[in-house]
Parts: structure tokens; C-alpha cells; sequence
DNA sequence: TATGAATGAGGGTTCATTCAT
DNA sequence: GATGAATGAACCCTCATTCAT
């Protein structure tokens, strides 16, 4: 019984690890190559998998692209949260505006993965991924930043939507400015960005 | 002389033409079936014109694609200026506000239209350039709503930016609240974010 | 294990079969129609496989073309060698004549052969590795035919070289003797040619 | 009548122009990116005339072809046969090794020539071209050298047949040697080539 | 004669998906 | 579960050729 428990976690595991290895060769194909000219054939070369196995794990190329971008927006966000934690910033409007520093700093050093995540970078598809049955330690920061903010400012009634906002206005902005230094270079850009975003939550 | 005149101006009429039936077929196309699942094929075919014919006009389906986003999206600004003229608001702030009411009624009337144009609404006033190498006709709207604002509010040193703040606030935010009533309605959401506007413009 | 073996085996043979049946399609289609007026579905058609099958075992038209120039030249030789072997020929001077005999009685009997060929006879001989990824019984003609010609002529010092001059002096003469009859017959012009095969072989 | 018929003559040669542009505009791009890969489209723009003007001057892209190839073959040997003139060659002996040097240096220079022309640099095609009712200046050449050729050797009985293998036997063998050094250097291979040459035309 | 816009058959190639092993 | 050979529909695109001007 024992040997058969640890040979099912074994399978378990490596099950894991498969999933694991298609989930990043997708995600470094898509920064490379972008989603439209990656093929599942190269997926699952790159992962090391054959090419019947993709479809044990996702229905189809859309499927592993959503779950690519929930992963590595997820990511973004909890080393954001590290970050500022380490710094022991405690005020919540220096916490956000960190945070947003912090992620554009990060596609300022790594400008495919901007591309990549481009507007979807989005605590609405933390949403979506807590509808689905999906894994749900995914939903802990938006939580997280929400009682946050309300202990801020607790006249505050639209504090879902005002994050929503900052969120939003933040990737659909930076996007033009950090790739073509349009309307202007994200430095200058950074300080109007920041008063909004103060101004937004008050 | 003049009928070898005449004789041009009507094939560069009939190609113009060709050139407009495959932008209007395709389009139509792109917001029934979406992009990725639209073929150059039917493009043509749904133009009445032959495969080859496409090539004479656009590079790529993404030539095309863009082409079309740019046309809709700056078709949208402009049916929402003569909105404003038509009921004669002076105000800037007013003009604003109406103007992005306007695209999000319809937005609201269209979704097939918001899922196709996007988060890139911004291209319709951003890339004039694209579009007037055939066709002159474009009034520069961008131009315009500046200088209102720089009217409206002398003081203001970031004029470009905070109207492109403007424009990238709203598209990225009422996509999921048209779309999906995330993170509320979009009736709800317009107060909060008109308010936001009138505090960018101040 | 053994099964697994037997398995694999099986795979590999009819692997073997399907890119043999390309071959040979493409080989039959390629003298009746040209090359140039072959397309890849008639070749897959022909074979018996579907269209996509093709690229597994080729890279394209020119790569198969090149394998079944190969494949027919040196299918030449190695019937022309069976054949002065059963007929017992020991001098060398005889041997290579006959076998220089045979191929052009070979390609009197099929003309579309000689017109594919073309001037190309030495692949047949002389690019051995290509075809031997996947054949490896290729007898070594060339090797086999310098030694002989060493042991035939030991002062020569130009064996490789004297060799391949009598092959290409072949191929490129008949090839409009027997096609146009120019500049004379090939009856004819099979004494001048082998008067000067031996005074190249001395 | 006098400007009627310069204008016709003005006329003729205009159209001799527009072939000439034609033919070279050809010649370029086949050495360039070889036949297979150039269309009749590059061809017509690059001579500078419309598509439709191609089809009132040649029937289609073989007929192009082959007209570039004879014309190209007898610039060669015009070439060669002013070489051995101003060196003032009058061994018959002498003079064929130094038209074939002239040549095979020409190759050497021009390699992207050699791999056009490739193994049709042959007498043979200069009599298609004579047979077609074709610029008959291109047939001078061949009875000049057949005349020299018959005084130097009274007795030989195959002064067109020889001449043919020597042109034959250098063109097929030259090919390998110069692009591949194959089997041998091209220096090398003069070496051998003469001699056989010499012993051919005795 | 000369043009070049228009054609559309047909080419090569890709690739998501299946299924026997 | 895992494999990867095989599939074949669907794709984009080229290009020789035509023909109204």
C-alpha cells in the first residue's frame, strides 16, 4: 500500500514536472517568437515532451497561452510585493506606488516580456482564474492589496474599481512609453503616472 | 490630353474603390470571425475580388489588419466630434467627457466592435500617419483636442500625455466592464471614471 | 523487450517503404513530366501518402530531386557492373568500355531516363554519401573501378582524375548524340568515344 | 516619306532596345538567383518596360532563357577568339588550348557565369540556334573553327565531332573542378585537360 | 505599341490533431 | 500515461498571362 502511495506521487510529481516544463518552453518561445508564430510541435520539442503529450495537459495553444499569462503576471506581482516588503514600506500609497515601480522597472529590463504581457496584465484575469477551477492561491495579492487599501481610506467605496484603475492605466500606459518612448520617455513619464495614481486613491 | 486624364482618374478610382471594398470586407470579416480566424480568401471573396487582387493593395493579413483598426477607431473620434459640435458644447471639459461617452454607447451598441478595436483605440487619433498616404481627407482630430486643452487649461505643461492618459485610461478600463461587468457595470463605472478624467484635465 | 524490438523494427520498415514509395512516385512522375511541371500532391498522391507526409522525409522538391538523380545514376552502374561481370570481362580497358556501353544501350531503350539524367551521370558514382544515411549497401563502385584502373595502369598517376574525365566525356557527349542525332549519330559516334576512353586510359 | 521611314527605323530601334534591355535585365537576375527563382515580373521591372511588354518580345521564360544562354556563349568565344588573335596564335593546336584557357579563366573570374551557363556551354546549341531562324552572325565561329581545324589535320575525318568532345569535355569537366575543386584543382586540372585536348584533335 | 491592373489556378508548406503502438 | 508517425485541411502567396485602356 505504502510503495503504492509513493509510486503514485512519484507519477503525481512527474506529472507535475511535465506540465511545469510545457508551461515555461511555451512561455519562452512566446517572449521569443510571439504566441502567433510559436508552434504546439515546438512546445513540446523545447520541453522535452512528445507531441501527443501536450493535449494530456492543455486543450489547445490558447489554453497554455492563457494559463502562461495568468503564471507569469501572478509572478511579477508577488515579487513586486517581496520588494516592498523587504523595503518595509508600510504606508499604502508608497506600498502601490512601489509596486507599480518595480513592474516597470522589470519590463524596462526585460521589454519581451512587456510585449508578451502587454495590456493583459490585469487583476481581472486573476478573476477569471479564480472562476475557473483554478489553482487559487492566484487570488491572495488582489485580496491582499484590497483590505489594504480600504484600511488606507476607509471612506473609500469604489476600492475594487479605483485598483482596477490604477492597474489598467498603469500597463495600457507604460506600454507605448517604455517601447517607443511614446508621448514620452517613461522617466518623464513616470512622475505624471505616479501623480495620477495618488490622486486616484486619494 | 484630357481624356488620357480622364481615363486615369478612373482606374485610380476603381482601384481606390477595390482598396476600399477589401478594408470594409475585411472588417466585417474581422468582427464576426475575428482576425485570427478570417482567411485572406474570404477577404477577397467577400470583396468580389480576385486572391491576387489583395496582394496588390496590402502586404499581409496584418497590413490589412491594422489598416482596418486604425480606419474604425479613427472613424469612431470623428462621429463623436460632430456628436459634440452637433449639440453645440463649448466646453472643453464637457467636450471631453461626451466624446468618450459617445465611443462607449458605442461601444455598448457594437461589443464585436470594442472586442476587434480593442485597447488600442488610442491607433485611431495616434496614427494618422499610417492611413494618410491614401487618403488626405483625415482631419487631424488629435491636433484639434489639443489645442482646446491647451486653451482650457493654460497652466498645463503635460498637454499630449494627459490626453493620451485619457484615452488609454478609458480603453483599457471599459473593455472588462462592457465586456464582462468587471469590476462593475459599465453605468456604474462611468461616474467613477469621468470623475477621473475631469481631475487628469483638471 | 522483444516485443518492443519487433515493434520498433516494424516502424522503421514501413518508414523505409513510404520513403522508397516517394522515390520511386517521383522518379516515375519526374521522367514523364519534368521536374519543373511535377508537383509535390502528384508525388504524394502518387504514392500512396498525404500531402504532409512529404516533409517528413524530405525537405522539399529539390531535395528529393536530387536523391532520385542519385539513386537512378548509380542504379545505372551497378547494372552495367552485373552486367560485364556476367559476361566475364576481365581486362579493364574491356570493362570499363562495356560498361560505358551499357548505359548508353540504357539510355537508347529510355530517352525520358537520359533526358533527367541528364548530364548529371557522375552523381551516380560520386555523391555516394548522400544516399547512404539511410542505405548503407551501396557497394563502393568508384573505390572498386580506381583499383581496378590502378592495377590496370600502374604508372598512371592520374587515376581519380582520368576516371571521372571518361565519365563526364560520356554523359555530356551522348547526351546530344543520342537525343538530336548531333553532331552525329550515336552509332557513330560510340567509335570515336571509345578510341578516346583509351587513349585517356592509355 | 523620308520621315516616315526615319521614324520607322527610329522605331525599329527602339524595339531592338527594349529586346536588348530585356535579354540583359535577364541575364543579370539569372546569374543572380538562378533562372528557377526569377520572374518574368523582375525581369520587365528591371529593364524598365511594363509586364505586358515582355510577351511582344519573348514567348515566355524558356525562350528568354535559352536566347540569354546563346547569346552569352558566343560573347565567350568572340572573347576567346580576339584573345588568340591579338596574342597573333596561328597553331591551330596552340590556338584551341588558348581559347579554352581564355575561357576556363573567364569562369574562373566569374563563377556565378559558370554555375548559368553551366554544362550548355556547347557548339550544339549555337546549331538550334541556327536552325530556328535565328541571328545567323552566331554560326561564323563554329565553320571558322571547323575550317581552321580541317587544314591543320587533313586527314581527320571528325573535325565536327571533335570539336564537339573538346568543347564537351571541357564544359563538364570544368564545372566541378572550378566551383568544387573537384576532383582535382582547376590548375591542376589544365594540366590534363590540354593534353587530352592535344590528343583528341591529334 | 505599350501598359499595368487584374486574374485565379496552383504551388509549397504548416500544423493541430489523431491513434496505433 | 506517453509516444511520434501520419494525416489532410487550410493556409498564404506567387506569377504567368490576359486585356481594356
Amino acid at each position: 500500500m505504502n510503495s503504492l502511495n509513493s509510486d503514485n506521487s512519484k507519477i503525481a510529481e512527474n506529472k507535475q514536472l511535465k506540465k511545469e516544463n510545457l508551461l515555461s518552453s511555451a512561455y519562452n518561445l512566446f517572449i521569443r517568437k510571439g504566441v502567433q508564430f510559436t508552434s504546439i510541435d515546438e512546445i513540446t520539442e523545447n520541453a522535452g515532451v512528445a507531441k501527443g503529450t501536450f493535449y494530456l495537459y492543455f486543450e489547445d495553444k490558447w489554453d497554455i497561452y492563457e494559463k502562461v499569462i495568468i503564471e507569469r503576471s501572478h509572478l511579477l506581482f508577488e515579487e513586486a510585493l517581496i520588494y516592498v516588503n523587504n523595503k518595509n514600506i508600510k504606508d499604502f500609497k508608497d506600498r502601490i506606488i512601489n509596486i507599480i515601480d518595480y513592474i516597470i522597472e522589470s519590463f524596462i529590463k526585460n521589454k519581451e516580456l512587456l510585449k508578451f504581457i502587454g495590456k493583459n496584465l490585469s487583476l481581472g484575469i486573476y478573476n477569471k482564474a479564480l472562476l475557473d477551477e483554478y489553482d487559487n492561491s492566484y487570488t491572495d495579492i488582489k485580496e491582499m492589496l484590497e483590505t489594504e487599501f480600504k484600511e488606507y481610506n476607509k471612506k473609500e467605496k469604489y476600492v475594487k474599481e479605483k485598483l482596477f484603475m490604477v492597474i489598467e492605466l498603469t500597463s495600457s500606459t507604460i506600454y507605448d512609453s517604455v517601447l517607443n518612448d511614446y508621448p514620452i520617455s517613461i522617466n518623464d513619464y513616470k512622475e505624471i503616472l505616479f501623480n495620477e495614481i495618488q490622486s486616484i486613491i486619494k
